[in-house]
RNA sequence: GGCCAGGUAGCUCAGUUGGUAGAGCAGGGGACUGAAAAUCCCCGUGUCGGUGGUUCGAUUCCGCCCCUGGCCA
């Protein structure tokens, strides 16, 4: 069965639990917990941050001390995170947890993060906010897709990758071309042979089958959120007058929604119904993240049986009973 | 009851000097290498409110009817 490896690998083992928003992973994960000698990483790109709480439905503060998740929590909203960072980051707590014993699960819904864990990044240099500040204004007058005609002359290859609006990705390639005088193109050839992942992998996800049923958790949790305090979060994060609305932890799903909100624009019922919209096509893309994944155990959260399902996939890949 | 303005895509609307129509949003699909909950790409047939009339041809012009606002009684 693909997923499985032969007994003959040495590797340890690790698990992973993708799917979208709002779909139990994190209540699947903690059951999991419960059976088996596992320990929590999060892959998500929101929960790294301090202060985003009701809005980004971190888990608890009684479900962390329960079931404590490593890289939550471990960044300010003022500092940016990356993926290459998460990277690092993962694989040092994965190393903490198997040396324990253990088996590290990873719980998340951040795709990239997932792929840049199993299959890794090319060595490429990390943000340079100048520089890209500098390009920024460049673009700002001659527009990106003459930027995207200048990425052409020099990598041909990333420019036929990349739309000539992807502002984002033109940003980045240019950044790489400044910063080391490669194209992107030739780091990513020089990174072919990158060292495989030291664990062997179970990949569940959390898809679900109806996406009607997803879409209306998706607002009824936002109900909930506000009923909780999310625009009192978002206003102490406002308060804090140090925060803008281009970081990367202020663009987040809801928070953006909220932070013009509580800025003055819109109404109180489009901003509800914005955020609702922009958690819906987050989860559509997350869906589009797991149907290119590989050797995936897919589970409907609306199955009654999925949780049984998933804790039998678990035990047989660690070779266990259910307890 | 009278007058005025509207009734066109799931929503908000544009348009057709008469040849059966298109934007934004929502929705669907996809891409994804240091911002990724980000960023970007592709996808638009709908009795053009109903019904008669004029016309080769009506969603468009005319009559009547129905609905929704507003004003006047």
């Amino acid at each position: 069965m693909p997923g499985y490896t032969h007994a003959t690998d040495a590797r340890p083992r690790a698990i992973f639990l993708m799917g979208p928003t709002a779909t139990g992973k994190t209540a699947l994960a903690c059951a999991l917990a419960d059976h088996f000698p596992v320990e929590l990483v999060s892959v998500d790109s929101a929960l790294v941050y301090c202060g985003l709480e009701i809005g980004a439905a971190k888990p608890d503060a009684h479900t962390l001390r329960n079931y404590p998740h490593a890289l939550i929590d471990i960044r300010d909203p003022a500092e940016p995170y990356s993926a290459a960072q998460f990277r690092e980051d993962a694989l040092a707590a994965m190393q903490a947890i198997t040396a324990r014993g253990r088996v590290p699960l990873l719980v998340g819904g951040t795709g990239l993060y997932f792929r840049a864990l199993e299959h890794g990044l090319s060595e490429m240099p990390s943000a340079d906010p100048e520089l890209r500040e500098r390009l920024r204004a460049e673009a700002e007058h001659s527009g990106w897709p003459a930027l995207h005609a200048r990425l052409a002359q020099h990598d041909p290859d990333a420019a036929a990758r990349i739309r000539p609006n992807d502002a984002q990705r033109i940003q980045r390639a240019l950044e790489v071309i400044a910063l080391t005088g490669e194209t992107p193109t030739a780091l990513h050839a020089a990174a072919r042979d990158a060292q495989p992942f030291p664990y062997r992998v179970l990949k569940l996800a959390l898809i679900p089958t109806n996406r009607d049923a997803l879409r209306e958790r998706i607002a009824a949790r936002f109900d909930a959120m506000l009923a909780a305090g999310f625009l009192e979060e978002v206003k102490r994060l406002r308060a804090r007058g140090d925060l803008h609305a281009d970081l990367p932890a202020l663009r987040a799903v809801g928070y953006r929604q909220a932070w013009e909100y509580l800025g003055g624009a819109g109404l109180k019922d489009e901003f509800r119904q914005r955020a609702i919209d922009a958690t819906r096509q987050l989860a559509k893309r997350q869906v589009t993240w797991l149907r290119g994944e590989l050797d995936v155990r897919v589970f409907d959260p609306e199955n009654p049986h999925c949780a049984a399902s998933a804790t039998a996939a678990v035990a047989l890949f660690l070779g266990m009973k259910t307890a």
